[in-house]
DNA sequence: CATGAATGAGAGTTCATTCAT
DNA sequence: TATGAATGAACTCTCATTCAT
């Protein structure tokens, strides 16, 4: 499942996303073909899956011939990849700008849910596509959650040593939000828009902050 | 990916389990060869995933011919099924019994993660298949999640009621709940063993009751 | 196709019908359990056709055990056989006995022909089952046109001695003759009930008395 | 059964035979692949039959390997069905140029009737192929006797309008000229070549015209 | 004589990938 | 760089027949 902590990092944003699994055209009309493969295989494996999905298929939607697919990717594992980080790359783009300049880090964790459930709901289609590669490709997958949890407990940690937070060990709690934030996104976000996000988000937060317990005078 | 929350219910335990997928045998061969089947395609399923794992292959493991496997199931995606819902039985007839008898609902939460993080301990194939049912059979894998939620959600709205825990939207905090469950099992369960479950059931259980907030004396 | 022509021969009539290749059964129970097969052959093999047909479907529209049906027959083929003599027995049975007392030869292959689309239209499954006997078993299929257009040809002749038709090469006309009444039966008995069989008879009729040549006064 | 009379209309001949059923292919080289999977369609359906007949026996035949059936074909059974249509062009193509130019309808009969028998001679597996569509594609099977019916009773009605037949109905007669017509291919076409088409043609074509009845002075 | 589970060869079909044009 | 036909291994599923009970 997607987690919302892309905060930054190394990868250089958009454009020139999906370059270490595809071949780097050098014609303009060859980057036109890239962008419709990628997008072509946005729709496919959003419709049908990974095993579902055919190759032929995608250079079908994306209007060239079946041998042209092998001029910009190795395999089908490699666009699949190739799709899964630029959309990985869309999330952070999304999230992470809103969770800056907030008064505190239960605040930032308000804020980042909902934009989260906000995002699911834009691009339901790309939830399930990252969820898939569990199955497709189980390095990344866990990969991007345990370095998401890290990320999470690295910044409890520093609002532990603020003072904004209560002392206990970052990991176990980091986990714990995380999942949290994925499956109120799933229910909340790619299952039903029921409930305002901002609703879920200011529920998930007071639980965060003060738990459920009854709380006497 | 798998909830802890099965609690009871119409389903008979075991024996009957993936009674609605495949064909009931009539003499006790019969039975013995289905169950032979349902053990060897956890294995197999558990060890490849869906699309990887072959009939052939679960039919060799069972040590019966290829054919014998239509004499229990339509196609893979049945015993796929009756699978998933044989180990949702396992699951369930594990966590239960423990929840009951506990002081309130705080502590049988507690007590419920930590014997789901155990069960997963002893299953690890067990919860990537029923986590495949995302992709394979997507309205069970739906249906699991809701159904666990609204039971969490009622237990919530009962202790609610009996004063146990402060008032609030009993669903979306269900649904975080249960992926606070999910994520740690995986974690704590799947992936790594290296801290007691009891503990992880404590510092989450504390989370629950209280939050993370700074407590002010 | 079905010919119209089993008028009586060595066969015994009815009862001992599919005896060649049954098996005889000694006890009541099993002379109900094999006229249970054949009747249930006799739809399956009719709506199906042979090779779509199957053997455990055929025992279970008869309510029997898939392995009883090998107490009877040999194999597919072998009921199949049975029941294409069991029907064939039954056209015999139904058009023979009007072909005799009628006027002249012409009369008689006019009623005979009547017979026959009155016969198709109550068993229209009885005919697609004998024609397919060209596929599954062709010898006794060319056996089926070759002795009925003998039959035929022979009564033709006995006619041209009486003086009742005239001088001509039997065997063709024997074949022509065959053709039509098969066309006949197929358009008008068992694909449409528009047109009513005496009627169909006696354009019939009336062309192979008389042809279509104009007539001058 | 295949019928004689396929004279002219909507479709092109041959060369974009079979256009229904097969994708129509963009290079030489799929032309050629394409009818190299006919012919060898043609000849395997006709020595097996359709249901003994084997998709892999047929690409080896057409030396191509076996997955490239499918660039062509959807199924065995569209295969087939483009073989009925091809085939039954070539029938069209055959008999239709002979009907030209005779005297009055009767003598048309008459010399359709004996290029109908030579072109069994010469196809007498292509007989069989056709006759096999009452089971495999009973559509088509329908349909093409009855346009080819029906295409006979308009003949017959122009002549009687042309005053070369007698008045009557003409569909009734047009089915039993259709059946003549292919039991005498069927006898003295495809099973025996021990008399003369020439002479078939004409006993028949005088019992069409003059029927058999005895004729007094 | 009845039962129903077991058998296993063989079928049609798919599709990622290659390659000649 | 684009094309689309060719490839062939591997798959799921069928079903007539056998046999232990």
């Amino acid at each position: 499942m997607l987690g919302k902590d892309e905060d930054g990092g190394a990868r250089s944003s958009r454009d020139g996303a999906a370059a270490g699994a595809a071949r780097t055209p050098k014609t303009e009309r060859g980057r036109r073909t890239l962008r419709a493969l990628l997008d072509a295989a946005a729709d496919e494996f959003g419709e049908k899956g990974f095993h579902e999905a055919g190759i032929s298929r995608i250079t079908q939607r994306a209007g060239v011939a079946t041998g042209s697919f092998y001029t910009y990717f190795d395999s089908k594992e490699a666009i699949f990849t190739a799709l899964v980080r630029d959309l990985s790359d869309q999330v952070r783009d999304f999230v992470a700008p809103r969770l800056v300049g907030q008064e505190d880090q239960l605040a930032a964790e308000r804020v980042g849910q909902q934009a989260f459930i906000e995002f699911a709901r834009l691009h339901k289609e790309i939830y399930r596509i990252i969820d898939e590669a569990e199955f497709v490709d189980p390095a990344s997958y866990r990969a991007h959650y345990t370095s998401t949890a890290a990320r999470i407990a690295a910044r409890l940690e520093a609002a532990v040593a603020r003072g904004e937070v209560a002392p206990g060990p970052a990991e176990i709690r980091a986990w714990a939000l995380m999942g949290m934030n994925v499956f109120l996104g799933l229910r909340y976000g790619v299952w039903g828009d029921d409930v305002d996000p901002a609703e879920v988000a200011r529920i998930c937060g007071d639980l965060i902050a003060h738990g459920m317990a009854r709380r006497d005078p």
